[in-house]
DNA sequence: CGTAAAATTGATCTGTCTCAACGTGGGTGG
DNA sequence: CCACCCACGTTGAGACAGATCAATTTTACG
């Protein structure tokens, strides 16, 4: 829960009470295997989900055939704050590394939006989710493939520096080059040959699912990347 | 405020309380001329916008010269509820055709929410939002051109249809083929042929800014549109 | 009517996809 | 501890969707 809290401070700040209310939630902790999905389309909407640790991400089907990746989940963002008033979840959520995720039940969550601090800094999570987004279709309908991966990156080493788990220029990000390509709208052929093009002119270096990011300056400029709609206090 | 009201209610019924409450808003209508913006980045977040007329946009600029659309806004939508809590447009609005625009204070709003019903509606309103912005994502990234067209057709045409403003298979759609490419992520040449094909298709029939449907099934098949995510009552 | 915006057309170029093969490294069972 | 295996990454060649450039026609509108 303290990575919730980590994420919901960076929102604007907590009284102790607060705090409280959150970490007195009771809830089930699972563990979720490596390419294993977390939540199906359809699943029973009497909990909430929230990511403790790991990376998971949020993804739709087309023809059984195409997935589109429209959303990665950080240790602190919940899978499925909306299904408490849409009933029906559209999509699936899958863990990309080996997850650990509570299982909140409703009623814990009502408690919380009692908080009038907690409410606010929640609805604005849902909003940033919302740019976040705006910001994706900007990426894949405006910009070139090593534009596209770079802007990504971008996105990520922010969120991951915002709640702890990037030191440096690095951080752990074991996102398959398939997934990258069901991302950002590319072939893996193509991704791969993008992804080249950004290690040539040592904007990136990738080993074995760590990314470090010498200079995150130039690949904000290549890709175009500003910040502004993470609504992060830092950075 | 009937449009507001209508929208609302395709989402579950009000009571007649909720329905004063909208109708008693005290708001500044205005009038917005086709092609000017209705909001940019950084206006005053004292008021918050609700289109009663006409069509607009919501969009994103890259370096000053490419523009993604993000959203389009029918009548009873709200352009900016976010504000209330970001404090800041990360994007503008523009007017598509003429619209009739009114300004309500945020007070106005902080009453509405005071009615659960109202504040469930409203919730409800900014997750369709955003599940619509996922089917986007979806579209650009995994669908051809001419699929990607005709799934914004049926978009639009379920929407338009849920407040009113579709009759028969047709509506009002004064949207040119440049703002088209900028809402699919294709060149202005290219969203021209591609329509010519849906067109000897006999999938639509374009003429003076009016769409006509003439088989909507047949449509929603090539396209892959599954309407479930919009969560309106009909269709 | 005249003019500007929007739609259309043709020709050419290129980014990205597809198919198909091959390399590689980390995990697993014998 | 080795050998195999499988998922993942890499490479090459060819095809094609879609972009770009540059006119030209049509439509909307004052």
């Amino acid at each position: 829960m303290e990575t919730l809290i980590r994420k919901l401070e960076s929102f604007g700040s907590l009284t102790d009470d607060d705090k409280l209310a959150i970490r007195s939630i009771e809830a089930q902790e699972r563990i979720v295997v490596a390419r294993k999905d977390i939540i199906v389309e359809g699943d029973d909407p009497s909990y909430v989900h929230l990511i403790t640790s790991g990376l998971a991400c949020r993804y739709k089907l087309i023809e059984d055939a195409k997935r589109q990746i429209v959303a990665y989940l950080l240790p602190g963002d919940f899978c499925d704050l909306h299904v408490f008033i849409l009933n029906a979840m559209d999509h699936s959520i899958g863990a990309i590394s080996g997850c650990t995720v509570v299982d909140i039940p409703r009623s814990s969550i009502l408690d919380l939006l009692e908080q009038p601090r907690l409410s606010r800094a929640l609805l604005m999570a849902t909003l940033v989710d919302e740019a976040t987004l705006r910001e994706w279709i900007t990426n894949i309908g405006q910009r070139r493939a090593d534009e596209r991966i770079a802007h990504l990156y971008c996105e990520l080493y922010a969120r991951m520096k915002a709640v702890g788990l990037a030191n440096g220029g690095s951080f752990e990000l074991p996102i398959t080059q398939t997934e990258l390509g069901d991302t950002v709208g590319l072939s893996t052929v193509h991704v791969n040959r993008s992804l080249q093009s950004l290690r040539e002119q040592g904007l990136i270096e990738l080993h074995r699912g760590s990314l470090q990011i010498p200079d995150i300056i130039r690949l904000k400029t290549m890709s175009g990347f500003k910040s502004n709609y993470l609504h992060l206090a830092d950075n």
